[in-house]
RNA sequence: GGGCCCAUAGCUUAGCAUGGUUGGAGCGCCCGGCUGAUAACCGGGAGGUCGAGAGUUCAAAUCUCUUUGGGCCCA
């Protein structure tokens, strides 16, 4: 069965009750299970570190994922799709640290622990875990997020060691001292991956080192960071570069400087010299060898100490740069370079600098100095022996630790490697191997980094991270651990052991060579490497194989581009290690998102940008299509909340389409599996073949873009057919067949092939846009339980008809061209045109346009279309005739004007065809004058009314001439439409009728008259009458059309329940039904006690039917109802009384509990178990607030819901009047229990209503809770008639004012800060009271739902303020329901005016609203009007009201005007 | 400093692999229309030295080189 869909697309609401709808009916599992068979494809998903929010870029990765596996699994394929989480790690640890107001590692180990650090880092990565999973679901994404993989579990551990263990036995793994990157607050060893570069202040000093041999001569070297240079060991001097030999004279003195002579000027700028001069120039290269003093060696003993070939002397290196002196200090213990060349020349590692940057011992004077106070300290120094030449500042870029913000030191220090240079060229040859996407990812971007790949230090001196599995014993012998079997060998070890430190760290073995002790080394490995190898972690090897024989290798993975030399790299290094392969067979490298002002997102922890206000917003399908189309996924995609908006639109429009195919097909009982596409064929119109054959095509379209992961341009195709193709055009075309009335058979043809379509586009959508998908699927009435379960749609090439494709094109183009003319010169589509004539240059066109001519005709609005074939003319054109005055003038000279007239009021045929056989003759003034051809010649021209156009493939003339019978039915269309437009104000259901009236002027009745029968058609009018007076039905407009006035007025029968309860009778459809309604029959009720011969009275109800009918009438009751329910999660029909759903497997059951006495199942809201006795309300009893009680009075609500929902405030009342949607969005109830408990109060409130406000009330209360109404009893009835308001004290004045001219408006002015309530048919007394006032000098503001200017004009108001209660979106209009923008702007004008306020029409809110809320607005203008010495008229119609409602009105204002007693 | 990617209307972008009518869209702006999908929808208009410069070619948004700006990565 075909469902209606929802009226508006709210992706907020939908959404949630698509997850829910997921959740309850396990579509995600089941969706797996399906494919269970289907051949494997292995997806790795990286795994984002646990930061505990995810921003657009992780948003954006795990979008692109979900689209792949979902797509993948349509194709059948068995996917794998555990999601992972690096957990490890040293922010987890710095955000710890913070936690615990921890400052350094030492109070890690002294104050907290290491125990309990570990487990606090635990706790913490869990959590962020959870609020990371919530995040990605409720983006849609479907991965297997109950059991996804952490680097922090045991298993994974050990997967890890067993990699490293292979890399041991390749020996790949080593361990030797090197500079690097290190964090002295974390006292770590980090990866490049962990600095942040910024930009930072530091030193630029140039110091004078003194040359021995060299008498008086100084280098001038230029160092930053000045506490490097206690640890220098040699200064270098690039080969190439010409230095100069510098006599500068400074303050008198003269310092003879070797410097690079470029930069001499420079550098004599930079200090006050008096003279200098160039003694001598050499080159580089042979500088090599001078050896200098080291200035700070008397401060420094180890400086003095050492001894080597090329300790305190000149280098040549060709990486000194062309800056400041070309003289480079070099101090291999604090620099990269400075390490590979004092490797290179023997020098010494000298790093005087321990773990948290303070100086050690080694360091003489400086010892127990924190480096960063060094600088100053170093300076002072130098400037004191006189070695400093200057003191500058340079900003340059110091890289910070990523995690903690500290300045980053470089420090020689020990430790563990794995080594690329033996397999870098196993890994090149690999890159070859994978399919990369782009391209250049690997060709380019992943060879680059492998080429340039040094040894990865691995170890980090930290706690929460993998364990380095070496123990090593004093001796020197090391062994790699690479199991936990290998490690239950060892002393100390427990079963099921948490593996990280420090627990690890107490297990020992004995050493092999020696029988001592083997201790672990207390590092942790670098995160980097742990996600390196989840490809055979996640599958548990080596400890299970089944798993990893069963998916080895990773199909697919996507990442950003970043992971070229993160995860990428380490999954190819450690996959070389493990099984001498690259572990994945292709990767598509995606994007980075920026923010709307092209900004990246920042990577670091708590700084990030959520994707979920705009999710809140659009809904999350709407960022998803707005992503994956706006760019390939392998270029980076600026974020536009703007564009997401955008997308929104679409799917909007697509929705709109949905709703408008599940509306008629719904309402015509459109069962598409009756009926199959072949089995329709015959019944199908061109544009329903069209549009099988665009639907076949996109198939193909988005399939081979999605294999090639060009998901924008899938994305873009589908978009275009949905705004073009369907939502423009075929909608545009099908519209007059689906009405109701529609010959059936062409109608299904329609929505056969929308469904098809519809159907298709919800298939192709699944991955990209899951919710809608799903949504629309649901209501398709297709036969799965899921479109996500459904295969991958495949091109049907039999019905791709690319001819027909290329004429509707054409046909296209004409009626486009057709709109353009009607818009140029003024003509609505409404207005039909007489004639199109086309004619086309080729044959193929003509085709197209003869073939599709009923298109062309209905959707130009024209009476008739002809095409004419190439060659042919058309024959509309009109001759005219033109006289040749000389040559008249020459034979009858003065007659020639005369003769000239004559000729060209006589019929040009008749001259042509006179002309044709020789002359023509005409009589003037009793001669005959003969008409040579030479005197005439005819011409053809446009006849009027007629515009040609020319189009790339012919011309086209339209006849655009008006004739009467075009006119009238183009009234008849307006007409039509005007009716329309009333039925959406009163807000009718497109299936009720209505009665409807026509004034016009008598003539333009007359041709109207015709089209009595089209009108009434089109606006389901069960009678339609043209009135000469004045018209009676309820609601009346008055239009003006084309400058005729025509009123318009109708009446809405609410015919449509009626009907729906007839049609449910076996046997009686539609016509009977009508029948029935049409003699009174108005309820099902009257119909009930109709009698069989009553029945058969009944124009149209033969005997059959009345039978019928009683029939039904007079079986028991059970059986009458309605055989099956709704699930209330799939919507399914399901056997009442079932206890799960057959489609989803949902329970139906009432919700059980556990009696914790006898354990027997109990309904979740009894009180007592039925099988032990036991009462189940415990101490918590007393607890419970009265209000939450009656909450829990509700059939399956707890009460935890209870008190949740109190809490949030709600109690009985409110919940009565809080709608189904409304309670879905509230957190905690689910789809089922919304519907409970609507049903409940649906069936509670017939039972006790206040009469008034429909308020719930209790049996015995005496008044209303919620609108203060006294109930009365039958018998106090009469009593309360002598004294119809109950609290005397509040009513009002009665004011009797009979007449009311002028005069008297004046005298009685009136009072400030009072509402009169004004009772009378029409608003003239209103008018009356407040023209007056204004005529006092006061602003006025008038709401009402007159028409503003007819309204300014009827009661001369000037420019006086009219808001206009209306549904028309107009600037100054306010929709009758909206009352908070009605009490908002009536406010407005109080405070700012204190003027006077006319509310017309207030039984025009009531009926769109209800009374109570219009008494609510009441209420609290009354005040606002008070407050600012305002005054304020409402008129009422009493009529309309119910004199309890009228009561109360009373009450709310200060006096009453009745012109009515 | 090196590698790779990106640059087209005010904004977001298609087209570029394979050069060829007048460079397409959407948003925004202005003007109009439609109306039983309707707080939707449709049409028209204005708005582009296709980042800049050079080259190849009969012909360049497209191919080549140089250059500028932005991004990612590596030093």
């Amino acid at each position: 069965m075909i469902k209606q869909a929802e009226k508006e697309y709210s992706p907020e609401r939908l959404e949630k009750k698509v997850q829910d709808f997921w959740k309850l009916s396990r579509a995600y599992e089941k969706t797996r299970d399906l494919r269970e068979k289907g051949k494997k494809y292995y997806f790795v998903d990286g795994p984002p570190y646990t930061t505990g929010s995810i921003h657009m870029g992780t948003a954006y990765n795990k979008i692109l994922k979900d689209v792949i596996v979902r797509y993948r699994r349509m194709q059948g394929l068995n996917v794998r799709d555990q999601p992972g989480f690096d957990m490890h790690g040293l922010p987890i640890e710095v955000n710890v640290e913070k936690k615990l107001s921890i400052v350094n590692k030492k109070q890690i180990e002294d104050l907290v622990g290491v125990e309990s650090f570990v487990n606090s880092c635990r706790d913490f990565s869990l959590d962020l875990q959870g609020q990371m999973t919530d995040q990605f679901r409720s983006l849609g994404v479907w991965l297997d997020w109950d059991n996804p993989y952490r680097t922090i579990d045991n298993r994974y551990i050990e997967s890890v060691w067993w990699t490293l263990q292979k890399a041991h036995e390749k020996k790949i793994l080593d361990r030797y001292t090197s500079v690097l990157s290190w964090c002295p607050r974390c006292e770590t060893a980090i990866a490049d991956v962990e600095i942040r570069y910024t930009d930072f202040e530091d030193y630029s000093i140039l110091v004078k080192f003194l040359l021995k041999g060299r008498s008086g001569e100084s280098l001038l070297v230029w160092a930053s960071m000045p506490w490097t240079l206690p640890a220098n060991m040699a200064v270098a001097v690039n080969p190439e570069y010409e230095y100069a030999k510098v006599e500068m004279t400074i303050e008198d003195r003269k310092e003879i400087l070797w410097l690079r002579r470029d930069k001499v000027d420079d550098v004599t700028s930079l200090v006050a010299i008096q003279d200098f001069q160039i003694m001598e120039i050499v080159k580089g290269s042979d500088m090599v060898g001078w050896e200098y003093f080291h200035p700070l060696a008397s401060r420094v003993p180890y400086q003095n100490e050492l001894s080597g070939e090329w300790i305190h002397k000149v280098l040549s290196s060709e990486l000194v740069e062309d800056e400041n002196t070309g003289v480079v200090h070099l101090a291999p213990g604090h620099s990269r370079e400075g390490y590979e060349i004092g490797e290179a020349h023997g020098i010494p590692l000298f790093c005087p600098v321990d773990e948290g940057g303070y100086f050690t011992d080694e360091a003489g004077q400086y010892a127990g100095k924190h480096v960063r106070e060094s600088n100053s300290i170093v300076v002072e120094d130098l400037r004191r022996e006189r070695w400093l030449f200057h003191e500058g500042r340079i900003t340059r870029k110091i890289g910070h630790c990523w995690r903690c913000d500290s300045p980053v030191i470089h420090r020689a220090s020990q430790q563990w490697f794995l080594k690329v240079s033996d397999i870098k060229e196993r890994m090149l040859d690999e890159i070859e191997d994978v399919k990369w996407i782009p391209e250049w990812a690997g060709t380019q971007k992943q060879k680059e980094r492998v080429e340039k790949a040094t040894d990865w230090c691995i170890s980090r001196q930290r706690y929460w991270g993998t364990p380095l599995p070496i123990w090593i014993c004093e001796c020197g012998e090391t062994t790699i651990i690479g199991s936990i079997k290998g490690l239950s060998k060892g002393k100390n070890y427990n079963k099921d052991m948490d593996l990280h430190r420090p627990w690890i760290d107490s297990v020992t073995f004995e050493c092999k060579e020696c029988g001592k002790e083997m201790r672990r080394t207390s590092d942790v490995l670098d995160v980097g490497f742990d996600s390196g190898v989840s490809m055979w972690a996640q599958l548990g090897y080596p400890a299970v194989k089944k798993q990893f024989n069963n998916w080895w290798p990773c199909r697919w993975i996507t990442e950003s581009q970043e992971q070229t030399d993160g995860w990428f790299y380490s999954l190819l290094f450690a996959g070389i290690i493990g099984f001498g392969e690259i572990p994945y067979k292709s990767v598509l490298m995606h994007g980075w998102v920026f923010d709307s002002e092209g900004q990246p997102l920042s990577k670091s922890m708590g700084d990030v940008s959520y994707p979920f206000d705009v999710i809140g917003e659009y809904g999350v399908d709407s960022l998803r299509f707005c992503m994956l189309k706006s760019k390939p996924p392998w270029d980076d995609l600026k974020f536009d909340p703007e564009a997401v908006k955008e997308a929104n639109q679409t799917l909007d429009i697509l929705w709109n389409v949905h709703r408008f195919g599940t509306l008629y097909m719904s309402m015509d009982r459109f069962n598409p599996n009756d009926w199959s596409l072949a089995g329709m064929s015959g019944n199908f119109s061109p544009e329903d073949n069209w549009l099988l054959s665009k639907v076949e095509n996109l198939k193909g379209e988005v399939e081979n873009d999605l294999e090639e992961y060009n998901i924008h341009t899938a994305c873009n195709a589908i978009e275009e057919f949905i705004l073009n193709d369907l939502s423009r055009w075929y909608v545009k075309l099908i519209r007059n067949r689906s009405w109701p009335e529609g010959d059936n058979n062409k109608k299904f043809a329609a929505y056969k092939a929308l469904h098809e379509a519809l159907l298709a586009v919800t298939r192709l959508l699944a991955p990209i846009t899951p919710h809608i998908s799903e949504s629309m699927y649901q209501s398709l009435d297709a036969d799965l339980l899921s479109v996500h379960m459904s295969d991958w749609p495949v091109t049907d090439e039999a019905l791709i008809d690319k001819k027909l494709e290329e004429r509707m094109t054409v046909v296209r183009g004409i009626v486009e061209l057709v709109s353009k003319a009607r818009q140029k010169i003024g003509l609505k589509l409404r207005w039909p045109v007489k004639n199109i004539v086309i004619k086309s240059n080729d044959d193929e066109t003509a085709k197209s346009l003869e073939n599709l001519k009923d298109i062309l005709m209905e959707q130009t609005n024209s009476k008739e279309v002809d095409i004419l074939w190439p060659g042919e003319e058309w024959d509309g054109m009109v001759l005219n005739v033109r006289p040749k005055v000389e040559a008249i003038g020459r034979v009858y000279k003065q007659w020639w004007s005369k003769i000239a007239t004559m000729l060209e009021s006589r019929p040009v045929e008749e001259v042509r065809k006179a002309i044709g056989e020789g002359e023509y003759k005409i009589g003037i003034e009793g001669q005959i004058v003969r008409i040579e051809p030479d005197m005439v010649e005819f011409m053809e021209r446009l006849p009027e009314h007629v515009i040609s156009i020319g189009f790339d493939k012919g011309d086209m003339y339209i006849d655009m001439e008006m004739t009467p019978e075009l006119r009238a039915e183009g009234f008849a269309r307006e007409i039509v439409r005007r009716v329309q437009q009333m039925r959406k104000e009163i807000d009718l259901d497109v299936e009720d009728f209505i009665r409807t009236q026509v004034k016009v002027r008598v003539e333009l009745t007359k041709v109207l008259e015709e089209y009595d029968d089209y009108i009434s058609g089109e606006t389901r009018s069960r009678s339609f009458e043209f009135v000469p007076e004045e018209l009676t039905e309820e609601y009346i407009v008055e239009w003006n059309v084309e400058g005729e006035a025509i009123g318009l007025a109708i009446t809405p029968l609410y015919m449509k329940e009626t009907l729906d309860a007839f049609i449910k009778i076996p046997g009686i459809d539609e016509k009977e039904s009508m029948a029935l309604f049409d003699s009174g029959y108005a309820s099902m009720l009257s119909l009930q006690q109709a009698s069989l011969s009553e029945l058969m009275e009944v124009e149209g109800i033969d005997e059959l039917d009345a039978r019928k009918i009683r029939r039904y009438f007079d079986q028991p009751e059970e059986l009458r109802a309605e055989e099956k329910a709704l699930c209330p999660v799939c919507e399914a029909q399901v056997e009442m009384g079932a206890s799960e759903c057959s489609r989803c497997g949902v329970s139906l059951l009432p919700e059980m509990k556990k009696c914790p006495n006898c354990e027997a199942e109990i309904p979740l809201d009894s009180e007592e178990c039925e099988n032990c006795g036991s009462v189940l309300i415990e101490e918590e009893v007393e607890e419970i607030s009265e209000e939450v009680k009656e909450i829990m009075e509700i059939p399956g609500l707890g009460l935890e819901t209870a008190r949740m929902l109190h809490e949030l405030g709600y109690d009985i009342d409110a919940l009565a009047n809080t709608s189904e949607e409304e309670l879905v969005k509230i957190e905690g109830i689910t789809v089922p229990l919304a519907r409970r408990i609507s049903v409940y109060f649906e069936e509670w409130v017939e039972e006790l209503v206040c009469p008034l406000c429909n308020a719930p009330a209790s049996a015995d209360a005496a008044q209303c809770t919620q609108c203060g109404t006294i109930f009365v009893s039958e018998e106090e009835v009469e009593t309360m008639e002598e004294e119809p308001v109950p609290e005397a004290a509040e009513v009002p004045e009665v004011i009797d004012v009979p007449s009311f001219d002028e005069d008297t408006a004046v005298a009685m002015s009136l009072e400030k800060s009072h509402i009169y309530l004004v009772k009378e048919e029409r608003q003239q007394r209103a008018m009356d009271m407040f023209t007056a006032t204004m005529r006092e000098g006061r602003p006025g503001l008038c709401v009402t739902r007159t028409f503003p200017d007819k309204f300014r004009e009827s009661y001369n108001l000037g420019d006086t303020t009219v808001l206009w209660l209306s549904n028309i979106g107009k600037e100054d209009s306010i929709r009758p329901k909206d009352l908070e923008k009605l009490s908002l702007s009536l406010e407005k004008f109080v405070t700012e005016t204190g003027g006077v306020v006319l509310l017309d029409g207030l039984e025009y809110l009531v009926t769109n609203n209800n009374f109570i809320i219009v008494l609510r607005l009441l209420q609290a203008l009354r005040d606002v009007v008070a407050m600012n010495k305002s005054t304020m008229i409402v008129n009422v119609n009493p009529a309309t009201l119910d004199t309890n409602q009228l009561n109360l009105l009373e009450r709310e204002v200060d006096s009453v005007v009745d012109t009515l007693s």
